[in-house]
DNA sequence: AGCACGCCGACT
DNA sequence: GTCGGCGTGCTC
């Protein structure tokens, strides 16, 4: 027999050892090995023993066969991850820039196969009444334990193995004679964790309106034909829930499995209910509260085909089913879809590639699509679909005012409420109904600062200011660091030294003094610590027990109060000043978000933004809860200035403890990508096509951050309306001859 | 990354 | 003369 060969990808994270290694197969694992499947390896001159993936199988080696090694062994407890997905996370290397053993293990989310729980029943083989009889048999007999076992089998014909031995406190020993006898039998039922048990299935129609069934025909001819990634553009209440249902079911009805997406914070029990009514025990559902082992056991349950859908975050995306045929991606436009630790892979182009390769189809949904999503529709990259009106007729838009601060400035009001806020906020709550005021976070950090000098306590180590955290010391949120809040101010010496204080909390004392009659909640990280205190707050305010409720963004994702009918944004444009091309987007969202709480049953709803700059496109587009003339304006603006989604941009992180090291690299790469720049313009003859492949290049400057955990950051963007001139200058850049003091990073957008 | 091999200074 | 510093190079 010739000799079997693996490819092996080695668990070591650095650039140097990612590549494949091939090792011989030894006899007494012919067979045994299978793609994605974890070994140990000896590995280096030591010959340490390390893990590593099964990425391939050969027959012939490309090495030397003297110098070959032999696999140790097989980790037997690891589930294998799926070829398809293997191929993905190769893809993810490539695109995002990570080595592969970390995108082979954001593909490979479980680490152990874990062992099904056995779940024991004891199970009543004879009649009530018979078994009746032998319980006052016993009952003469005065053996409690087995009188306490026979009362609770007359009961129930089927008992939890658990439940006699602790609750009814029967040992084994007690009920044995019943097994023999046949009054009983022991019944084993092998079954996985089911983070939803007891909830039947109660299939429900829906009355669909015009627009639903169009959306859901078009959708559904593109998947039975060429299976084009779509977007549905509809706003809040349209009933896209309803559609992706009706989509998932003819995708379950042809064999395929569905994935569907959901922002963490979005992933809320009333959303998951409405598909495990539609379709039972074929749905499961992971997070991040689930346990590694409950989360592996609903992959595992994904693979063996005992359910046709998956609903979870982000990392949902690799549930390694057999048959996928549809990813769906609920509100699309999210942050959270990217990654934020190495791969830096977003969601939207990694479902779209997954689908590529098991031919399936991506159906992305959002009310505010993002700008990038909805350009590609225009474009025709991807079918668009559009829902304009609700679902339920009786509910109406809110009705939406801007107040300008300047004015209350120039008026005399520093507060920051607004005159028409306080007025609206008074006669919401004569009439006995409720508020939310929707805090911008960002500018509002609680940060220690000097009232003499203005500075800001920092990190020694890090280029940030430190945030006061709930056990009152100062934190580093970057490297950690932690220390007391000083008695006089490190810059001048000075003793007035005070913080600002979480943003929501300033708010509530407000509100409070201001309306002191009235009940306010208020929702931010020190309300909901610990589990359920989320729903706690969230739950309090629905049952009325609150008029007001105070908070950040959490409050406006998703929660449906149906007695709430002004929403007041407080500092709306706050978020327009946060760096990044992505401010304008952003803040619409937000605000659009925000003002969809407001009146969504069948009191009409009222909604305040108040701003100082109220003339912004983002601003009075969210007022006017107009999609399109945000967009017009946001793509123009992309456009002018050379940002995603009209051009492609990478951005080059470089991090060295020596800071000139990190700036020289930074300069060094630039000079290169100007040659390069150079390189394709000389190559392409047409006008046209020079100015497409053209790479911009813009830096190099510190970064936001200029320093984290004493190492030196430095940014360099570079831009170009063609993908792939940014994938050829970042091959280069791999290629080039390295200061060994500094590491770089890539992000692509 | 992690380990071995190797080539120079200060110690039994 | 040898022990051990860390710089360099390789890992199937």
């Amino acid at each position: 027999m010739s000799k079997q060969y693996v490819n092996v990808i080695v668990d070591i994270v650095h650039t140097a050892v990612d590549r494949v290694f091939q090792y011989e197969v030894p006899e007494e694992l012919f067979g045994k090995l299978s793609l994605g499947m974890k070994v140990r390896i000896p590995f280096g001159r030591g010959n340490t023993v390390r893990d590593g993936y099964i990425i391939g199988f050969t027959e012939k080696p490309d090495y030397d066969p003297e110098k070959i090694k032999q696999v140790q062994a097989v980790e037997e407890e690891a589930m294998p991850i799926e070829g398809q997905l293997i191929q993905l996370a190769a893809w993810m290397k490539e695109h995002y820039g990570s080595t592969m053993i970390q995108a082979l293990k954001t593909v490979l989310p479980l680490k152990k196969k874990m062992k099904p729980v056995q779940k024991k029943y004891l199970v009543r083989t004879v009649s009530q009444e018979a078994c009746c009889e032998l319980l006052a048999v016993y009952r003469r007999k005065k053996q409690k334990a087995r009188v306490r076992f026979l009362e609770a089998l007359t009961e129930d014909e089927v008992l939890p193995y658990e439940a006699v031995t602790q609750r009814l406190r029967v040992s084994p020993a007690s009920f044995r004679l019943f097994l023999e006898e046949g009054i009983c039998r022991l019944d084993t039922e092998e079954r996985y964790r089911n983070p939803v048990r007891g909830l039947l299935k109660k299939e429900q129609t829906f009355l669909l309106n015009e627009e639903q069934r169009a959306a859901i025909s078009g959708m559904t001819a593109s998947w039975d034909g060429k299976k084009e990634t779509c977007l549905l553009h509809g706003i809040t209440g349209s009933g896209k829930t309803e559609v992706y249902m009706e989509l998932i079911r003819h995708v379950i009805k042809n064999g395929r499995q569905a994935i569907v997406l959901i922002p963490e914070i979005a992933l809320t029990y009333q959303t998951v209910m409405r598909f495990y009514r539609q379709f039972g025990e074929r749905v499961s559902i992971v997070n991040s509260r689930l346990s590694a082992g409950e989360k592996s056991d609903q992959f595992e349950r994904a693979r063996t085909g005992k359910i046709d859908i998956m609903i979870g975050p982000r990392s949902a995306l690799f549930t390694p089913f057999p048959n996928l045929g549809l990813i769906i991606i609920d509100e699309e436009h999210e942050t959270a879809y990217k990654s934020e630790t190495v791969p830096k892979y977003h969601a939207i182009e990694t479902a779209i590639k997954r689908c590529r390769m098991a031919d399936a189809m991506v159906v992305l949904g959002s009310a505010t699509p993002s700008a990038s999503s909805y350009y590609k529709a225009q474009n025709g990259e991807y079918l668009l679909f559009q829902m304009r009106s609700r679902a339920k007729e009786e509910s109406m838009l809110p009705s939406v005012e801007i107040v300008d601060l300047r004015e209350e400035l120039k008026a005399g009001n520093r507060t920051i409420f607004s005159r028409r806020l306080k007025e609206l906020l008074k006669e919401t709550l004569d009439r006995k109904e409720q508020a939310l005021l929707f805090l911008n976070r960002r500018g509002y950090a609680g940060f220690i600062s000097c009232r003499s000098c203005g500075e800001a306590v920092k990190c020694p180590h890090c280029d940030v200011s430190l945030t006061q955290h709930r056990d009152g010391k100062l934190k580093c949120h970057y490297c950690g660091y932690e220390t007391e809040i000083p008695k006089s101010c490190p810059s001048c010496g000075s003793h007035y030294i005070a913080g600002f204080g979480t943003g929501t909390q300033k708010v509530e004392a407000m509100v409070r003094s201001m309306l002191p009659e009235a009940r306010v909640l208020r929702m931010d990280a020190d309300t909901t610590k610990g589990k359920g205190g989320h729903d706690a707050v969230l739950a309090a305010f629905a049952d009325g027990k609150a008029d007001i409720l105070v908070g950040t963004q959490m409050i406006v994702k998703g929660h449906d109060f149906p007695n709430v009918t002004l929403v007041g944004i407080l500092a709306a444009d706050l978020s327009l000043y946060s760096e990044g091309y992505e401010a304008g987007e952003r803040t619409f969202q937000l605000l659009t978000q925000a003002a969809g709480r407001a009146g969504r049953d069948k009191l009409p709803g009222q909604v305040v933004i108040q701003s100082y700059a109220p003339s912004h496109y983002s601003v009075e587009a969210a007022a006017s809860q107009d999609y399109e003339s945000f967009y017009w304006h946001e793509i123009l603006y992309r456009r002018l200035l050379h940002y995603p989604p009209v051009y492609h941009m990478m951005s080059l992180l470089f991090t060295s403890k020596e800071e000139n090291a990190a700036e020289r690299m930074a300069g060094k790469v630039k000079e290169m990508a100007g040659e390069f720049e150079g390189h394709f313009k000389a190559e392409t003859e047409e006008a046209e096509e020079q100015r497409h492949g053209a790479v911009e290049i813009i830096g190099p400057a510190k970064a936001a951050v200029s320093r984290i955990n004493d190492s030196y950051r430095y940014v360099l963007y570079a831009k170009c309306e063609e993908e792939q001139s940014l994938l050829a200058l970042k091959e280069k850049i791999e290629q080039m001859e390295w200061d060994r003091n500094v590491l770089y990073q890539f992000d692509m957008e």
